[in-house]
RNA sequence: GCGCCUGUAGCUCAACAGGAUAGAGCGUCGGACUUCGAAUCCGAAGGUUGCGGGUUCAAGUCCCGCCAGGCGCACCA
C-alpha cells in the first residue's frame, strides 16, 4: 500500500469545494468538513454546504448543490434535496487509504495525564474507564501526528497516605479489607514504625500493582511524576509565582482563584502548615507549564470537575495561553443482579479492574468503555457483561478481522494465492484497472478509506467511541458482503478484486482497534 | 440553594461545531449452514428523543422554564 497522501478523503473534498466557490461564486467561506451519514444509502459522506451558502448567496440550496456537484464528479457527488452525496468511487478510494500518520496534529507536544489514581488500594471499574480514554485519546492523537507525553501522577504525599499507614497499624477504620492486610504482610517484614513511612512504603507496594494492572489493561505510560518528589522541586518556585494572589486567613494560606472565575478561594497551605492536594497540585502544573507543551490534556472523573477552574487559575498565573482540554469521563454505576452495588476503597467494598478483566477479558472490558461516549454515565452490569461476553459487540468487529486473515489462510492453503501481489501491484491505481468491483465492494474500500476522517474527527472531539461506532459499522459491511459473495471463485481478477477489498477492511479494522487499544486477531 | 453532566425502542447505548426517513447491539418473533469460520447473515415487531414554550428554511442537538437521576460545592484527595 502507498503511503504519501496526509490528507484525508473528507478534507480534500473540503479544499476543492473551498477553491470552487471561490471561483465560481466569489465568496470565502468556511468549509466544514464532508460528515459521516447516519443512513448508508446516502454514500459514505455527505455535505450540507449548500444550506449554509444560500443565504449569502440568495439562491436555492438546491441549485448551488447542483453547481458545486458538477465538478465533483470524481468524488462521485449527487444531489438529493440539497444536500450532495458522495459515493466514493474505488479510484477515488484508493487514493486515500494506507495512512500511517495523519497531519491533523503534527509538531504539536502535547501531554496527557490520565487515571493518576491514588496509591492506596487496586485500580477499581471507574478508573478502568478513564483509563481505557486517556490510552485511546492518546493513540488517537499520536495519530494525528501529534507528539504526545502519556503521564500518571502519583499522589504519594498527603493525608491519604498517612491513613493507609495509620490502617496498617490497626490505628484507622479505614482501608480495612483483604487487599489491605496483604500489604500489611509484607510491610510487616520492613521494620518500620510510624505512621507515614509505612504509608509511604505501602504506597510503593500498591503503585506496583497498579501498573501490572494496567499493563494488562494493554496501558504504557512515558512519565510517572511522584508528587512527593514534584512537590519538593517545585513547591517554593510556584509559591514565589504566586505571590501576588496569597494571603493568610485564619492561619491558612489561600490562592485567590476567584479572580480567574473560581467559586472561592483555595487553600494551598493548611493552618497547620501543611500543604493541601491542591497546594501540591500548583507545584505540579508549574512542572508541566515548563515542559512548554503546545497542549495539555487531562482526563479527569465527572466528580473532579469543580476542581477544573482552580487548575485554569493556577494555569493562567504561570503564564500558561495553550490548550489545557479537560476530559471528563462520567461515573461509572456498578451493577449487580441489576441492583446498585456501592463501592469504596475505604470501607475496602469494591470491584477491582483486575477482577473485571479476569472475568470479562481486557479487550472486552475496553471496548464497553470505548462504545459510550465519555460524558454518558455508565451502567456496568458485571453478571451481563460476564454472560454477554461471548455476544459482545467486540467479538463482532473482531470477528470480522479474523474472518479476512482465515480468507487469506485459506487462499494459501488452496493455492489460490498465487501472483495476487503482483496482480495487486499492476493494478493498483493503473489506468485500465483489472480489478472488478461491484457496489458492494465499491462501499467497503469506500469506507474503509473514510475511517482517516472518522479517527480526524474523534482527534477534535477527544472522543474514542466516535472510532467504536465506525468499526461497528463497518464490521456489520463486511460480515454482510462476506455472506452473500464468495470471495475465492475460480475467475483470477474477480478473486483477487475481492481479496483486495478484503485486505483493505482488514488494514482499516486493524488500524481502528490498535487506536482504540484492542487486539485485531487473526484467528479466534 | 448554586454549579456540571445525563434523560432517545423492553434493556444498554449511537447520532461529529443544528441538517435528510432518529441508528446499532441485547432481548422477542420468523427464516438461512454438503462450498471461503453460523462468534455470521436476511426479515419482522418495537419511538410524540422526560414535559412545556422559543429561535429558523431545518431542533434529539441551540435558548428559557419545569420534572427526574448522577456528581460536585473541604484547611480530603
Amino acid at each position: 500500500m502507498h503511503n504519501s497522501a496526509p490528507k484525508t478523503l473528507g478534507e480534500s473534498i473540503k479544499s476543492r469545494i473551498e477553491h470552487l466557490i471561490k471561483d465560481k461564486f466569489k465568496i470565502h467561506e468556511q468549509v466544514p468538513n464532508p460528515e459521516f451519514p447516519k443512513n448508508l444509502d446516502y454514500g459514505e459522506l455527505f455535505t450540507d454546504i449548500a444550506f449554509k451558502l444560500a443565504p449569502l448567496l440568495k439562491m436555492p440550496p438546491n441549485k448551488i448543490a447542483q453547481e458545486i456537484s458538477t465538478e465533483l464528479q470524481d468524488f462521485g457527488a449527487e444531489v438529493k434535496g440539497g444536500f450532495i452525496n458522495f459515493k466514493i468511487p474505488v479510484s477515488k478510494s484508493l487514493e486515500f487509504l494506507g495512512i500511517e500518520k495523519l497531519d491533523l496534529l503534527s509538531g504539536k507536544k502535547i501531554l496527557c495525564e490520565y487515571v493518576s489514581a491514588n496509591p492506596t488500594g487496586p485500580l477499581h471499574i471507574g478508573h478502568g474507564r478513564i483509563a481505557a480514554v486517556g490510552d485511546s485519546i492518546s493513540r488517537i492523537l499520536k495519530f494525528c501526528g501529534a507528539d504526545v507525553v502519556r503521564e500518571f501522577y502519583i499522589n504519594d504525599a498527603g493525608e491519604q497516605i498517612e491513613k493507609i499507614g495509620l490502617a496498617i497499624l490497626g490505628k484507622s477504620q479505614e482501608y480495612k479489607g483483604e487487599y489491605t492486610e496483604s500489604v500489611k504482610r509484607k510491610i510487616q517484614e520492613m521494620n518500620l514504625s510510624d505512621s507515614e513511612s509505612i504509608g509511604f512504603a505501602a504506597s510503593r507496594i500498591i503503585l506496583e500493582d497498579i501498573k501490572k494492572t494496567l499493563a494488562r489493561f494493554g496501558l504504557e505510560f512515558d512519565s510517572w511524576v511522584s508528587e512527593k518528589e514534584i512537590s519538593s522541586k517545585y513547591s517554593k518556585k510556584a509559591m514565589e509565582l504566586m505571590e501576588k494572589y496569597l494571603y493568610y486567613q485564619e492561619g491558612a494560606l489561600f490562592l485567590r482563584t476567584t479572580m480567574f472565575g473560581d467559586d472561592k478561594d483555595r487553600v494551598v497551605i493548611k493552618s497547620d502548615g501543611k500543604p493541601t492536594y491542591f497546594g501540591n497540585d500548583c507545584a505540579y502544573h508549574l512542572f508541566k507549564v515548563e515542559r512548554n507543551f503546545d497542549e495539555l490534556v487531562q482526563v479527569w472523573g465527572a466528580d473532579h470537575h469543580g476542581y477544573i477552574n482552580r487548575i485554569q487559575a493556577v494555569l493562567n498565573i504561570f503564564g500558561f495561553k495553550n490548550k489545557f482540554v479537560v476530559k471528563l469521563v462520567q461515573m461509572v454505576n456498578l451493577l449487580k443482579d441489576g441492583k446498585p452495588f456501592q463501592m469504596s476503597k475505604r470501607e475496602g467494598t469494591f470491584v477491582s479492574l483486575d477482577e473485571l478483566i479476569d472475568e470479562v477479558g481486557a479487550d472486552a472490558v475496553r471496548f464497553i468503555y470505548l462504545t459510550r461516549t465519555a460524558d454518558s454515565h455508565l451502567d456496568f452490569d458485571i453478571d451481563l457483561a460476564k454472560k454477554q461476553s461471548l455476544e459482545n459487540p467486540v467479538y463482532y468487529v473482531q470477528y470480522a478481522h479474523a474472518r479476512t486473515s482465515s480468507l487469506f489462510r485459506e487462499a494459501k492453503n488452496k493455492n489460490l494465492y498465487d501472483g495476487y501481489e503482483n496482480w495487486k501491484q499492476e493494478n493498483w491505481k493503473k489506468q485500465n484497472s483489472r480489478l472488478k468491483t461491484s457496489e458492494r465492494e465499491r462501499k467497503l474500500i469506500a469506507l474503509s478509506s473514510v475511517l482517516y476522517d472518522i479517527i480526524s474527527v474523534s482527534a477534535k472531539m477527544y472522543e474514542p467511541s466516535t472510532i467504536t461506532t465506525f468499526l461497528m459499522s463497518l464490521a456489520r459491511e463486511f460480515h454482510s458482503y462476506y455472506q452473500k459473495e464468495r470471495i475465492l471463485v475460480d475467475d483470477i481478477d474477480t478473486r483477487f478484486s475481492r481479496l483486495l477489498t478484503c485486505e483493505i477492511v482488514q488494514k482499516a479494522i486493524r488500524t481502528g482497534l490498535d487506536l482504540l487499544g484492542v487486539r485485531a486477531p487473526d484467528k479466534m
